[in-house]
DNA sequence: AACTGGGATTGACCTAGATCAACCCAAACT
DNA sequence: AGTTTGGGTTGATCTAGGTCAATCCCAGTT
């Protein structure tokens, strides 16, 4: 690992990447000033642990660029992740000072951190914070099981499928691109280990699989991690989901 | 469908017996006669639908005795159970009005309604209530989380003592008594082909699951739906799970 | 007392994905 | 320039759980 130093913004919330998509999104004026004193920035390398399962964690954070993955192990290494954390997505329970799983940061990663009790006190006096809390981990849950659906039911194929499409439409919207028309391209944020634990299958299923989908021509590959789509609703028809909600074609 | 009537309680809030641990756990006598205003019951026998995916909701409810079962449907028909709820459970989202999901009464259920709009009100305009529901969506988005190590991970065999365990629990806290210790008694809620699709599992490895359980004395079978437990401990173990938090023995 | 229908069980067989093992390849180190 | 290293690929084989099909078991019904 070679523990490069990474760069910490100094940021004014006012212009910050995620300003309008996190937990502080709906926030007034005065709870923003409110959060930039108890607020710090933390960043950490792809591969860094961020908090151990059953660690105490004195913060809670939104996660400003990068991704981190949450994952569950058991005894005999069996790993499942559990959670995706992509930029404006939370990390932490209030009124919890532990985690139940493992958080690692999936590539280099920037968090905006908040002190554990100030940020309580936060969310017991305004509801801002505790009202957008709550819609953020109703769409989690959501996600969640969503994710349930592909965990039980799919094939090897349609998760990675599925995958992808996750990946393709989370990080077309961070880049304000539209998903269909044009081709696609982005950078995995994960390694082939972590895809496998993502949809409970080995690496080597996820691996088949990729070249599987770029044999016939539903993707491309260029090098082992970025990923052209050609054809987003090809990519859609392999995931195994209603297409859509149905225009009456 | 032997469409029996459902007796419906015409009850107080104040000796309904998920008084302490619904939505409506933490409310003051103010928000609780408000709520006494909108509320009102609602029964479904074992079996029939309450709430079709892409169906508008005119009301979100809490589970007060039976359960139901939350499922996603793929277009060729396979399934997902993806939610599971018990008495004490909520349904609905507030500031949605439709479900992503089929409700199903899996067995004689019920529910104690509010309506949308007021409700919403109620969240909007107190604390106690969308504090109350934020701790319980955490509680769900944990136990999703668990859900998905079972789908992801787990064996046939694990993934049913996982799910024995899980109602044995939820059962003996209903009933007041210590899971550990004695044996434990309880029905099934649901059927084996419920079962199946809350694992990710066929009718055919359930069944098959459950008599080599019970050929290994780690549970005994009375009738299709009655499960015994005598010995907790070794059903525990046949989850895979760290046996507890590790007492340093 | 026979019949029906829906859940559940059991058996025989098959396959998607796991396992085991060899190998590739590019970046980093010496 | 050669070596190490860690992620990724590919092939051969194995197996847990799926599929297909027959049978069982009751609670209701006629």
């Amino acid at each position: 690992m070679p523990n490069r130093p990474l760069t910490l913004p100094k940021q004014d919330c006012a212009d910050c990447p995620i300003r309008h998509k996190a937990v502080c999104a709906r926030c007034e004026p005065d709870e923003l000033t409110f959060l930039e004193e108890i607020k710090y920035y933390k960043g950490f390398t792809a591969g860094q642990p961020i908090v151990w399962a059953g660690d105490p964690m004195e913060f809670v954070a939104s996660v400003v660029s990068g991704v981190a993955s949450m994952t569950q192990t058991m005894e005999d290494g069996r790993r499942q992740m559990v959670g995706l954390l992509l930029p404006s997505d939370f990390l932490g329970r209030p009124n919890r000072d532990t985690v139940s799983y493992d958080v690692h940061a999936a590539t280099d990663i920037v968090l905006c951190c908040f002190r554990r009790n100030p940020f309580q006190q936060l969310i017991a006096t305004t509801p801002h914070v505790s009202q957008r809390l709550l819609e953020m981990t109703l769409d989690e849950l959501d996600a969640a099981r969503e994710w349930m659906l592909l965990l039980g039911r799919k094939t090897a194929r349609e998760k990675i499928a599925s995958f992808l499409t996750i990946i393709a439409r989370r990080d077309a919207s961070l880049k304000n691109v539209p998903s269909l028309g044009g081709p696609l391209s982005f950078d995995l944020p994960l390694t082939r280990e972590a895809m496998a634990d993502y949809m409970g299958l080995t690496i080597e299923t996820v691996s088949r699989q990729m070249t599987a989908l770029r044999k016939d021509g539903v993707i491309e590959l260029d090098g082992k991690r970025r990923i052209i789509i050609p054809d987003f609703e090809a990519l859609l028809d392999e995931t195994g989901d209603d297409d859509d909600g149905g225009l009456p074609s």
